[in-house]
DNA sequence: CATTTAAATTGACCGTGGTCACTTTAGAAG
DNA sequence: CTTCTAAAGTGACCACGGTCAATTTAAATG
């Protein structure tokens, strides 16, 4: 057997080890929920020693990232599957069961506002990743909607796209703890969107 | 003696411990930072067990909150002391230490963060009390500034007031793990102000 | 004084995330 | 088949936040 078909064997069994732990935790998440994940229980169910978790996971955070960058993938599926809305409510409405999963947890929202930081800078991380999907998709948007033309030329699509997504996505919720201020923001928004009207 | 008088005496010695704690946390913080704390350090430099700490503060966070709101009230009183800034920029610079406070530690500003969110709802910390001090301050700045005849009726104060605290004070901070933002934010934000310029 | 009582204090103990020196595995080489 | 080797896996161990039944303190009372 040549070299590579035993990398190939070796990085099946370190392939199966990881999904056999990523199995467990969505079960368990499943279950119990986020907030309730334990290494401990993971490892477990998965049949393998504690160690082995943290050969696989730098820590449990990394695993966090994992699966609710996975789930964050799907939600922006969706979103890009209803195509641009027409109007900044719609663009609220679109984006809201993304935000909803933000927030359903405390732990979540956490793990995701961690990561915003890193998103802006060198540093990626899984859902940094996907807030870049996110920016893009909001940007495609904003190019397109008709209010488009109301912002002042000085503010270009960079600046505006960065605002928005990151304010709609984050911040209120974060300040509110909920996801009401997103009809809040759609007011803001509109404001400053078209500001002559 | 009456009842009164025990009561007295009681609580000097509950002051005295707590005071021994506070000192001693205060003492590892100078010497290693916020993110070094350790509960097990502040009850060995305190000379008391490990149990009375948990007697006076309800968790470890308990006590940074106590500590880091503290400082921000410091902080306030200087910003306070120094009047009514002229300009959007000369705002972003009186909020400047404050700011570089709040995100001179990650630990420090992931504490700031989570209180961020009481402070708009009914859960109030002492973070959050002095979030609304903030607040109340960059009120009065809005209503005496000459940019603030620019913006449109239907925003009033409240909104506007809770939507440049709370950006200027955390979102762009946050999304950027730095104080750079500031800088951008105060572009925006004059954009904002002033839409007709 | 001695006794009582409620608050303050103690420290052994626990749960959970994370480490690391050692063991096992499985393909490569002879 | 045997030996070698590097990656994968193991589990005892540690760090640190937090708990709680038992103990000490100190003022009130007789």
């Amino acid at each position: 057997m040549p070299k590579q078909a035993m990398a190939r064997a070796i990085q099946q069994r370190t392939l199966k080890t990881r999904a056999k732990l990523l199995d467990a935790a969505n079960a368990v998440i499943t279950e119990n929920g986020y907030e309730a994940l334990r290494v401990e229980e993971v490892v477990l169910r998965a049949g393998v020693a504690k160690g082995t978790f943290f050969a696989h996971f730098k820590d449990k955070d990394a695993l966090m990232d994992q699966l609710i960058g996975a789930e964050i993938d799907r939600h922006l599926d969706m979103i890009e599957a209803q195509g641009v809305p027409e109007t900044i409510d719609g663009m609220a409405a679109a984006l809201m069961p993304l935000v909803k999963f933000m927030s359903c947890e405390r732990y979540v929202f956490d793990v995701i506002l961690r990561h915003s930081g890193a998103a802006a800078n060198a540093g990626i991380g899984p859902i940094a990743t996907t807030f870049g999907r996110q920016a893009e998709v909001t940007a495609t948007w904003l190019a397109d909607m008709p209010f488009r033309r109301d912002i002042s030329p000085d503010l270009q699509a960079e600046g505006v796209q960065a605002f928005v997504v990151q304010a709609i996505s984050l911040v209120f919720c974060a300040l509110h703890n909920s996801v009401d201020p997103q009809e809040r923001l759609a007011i803001y928004l509109r404001a400053w969107l078209t500001p002559n009207a």
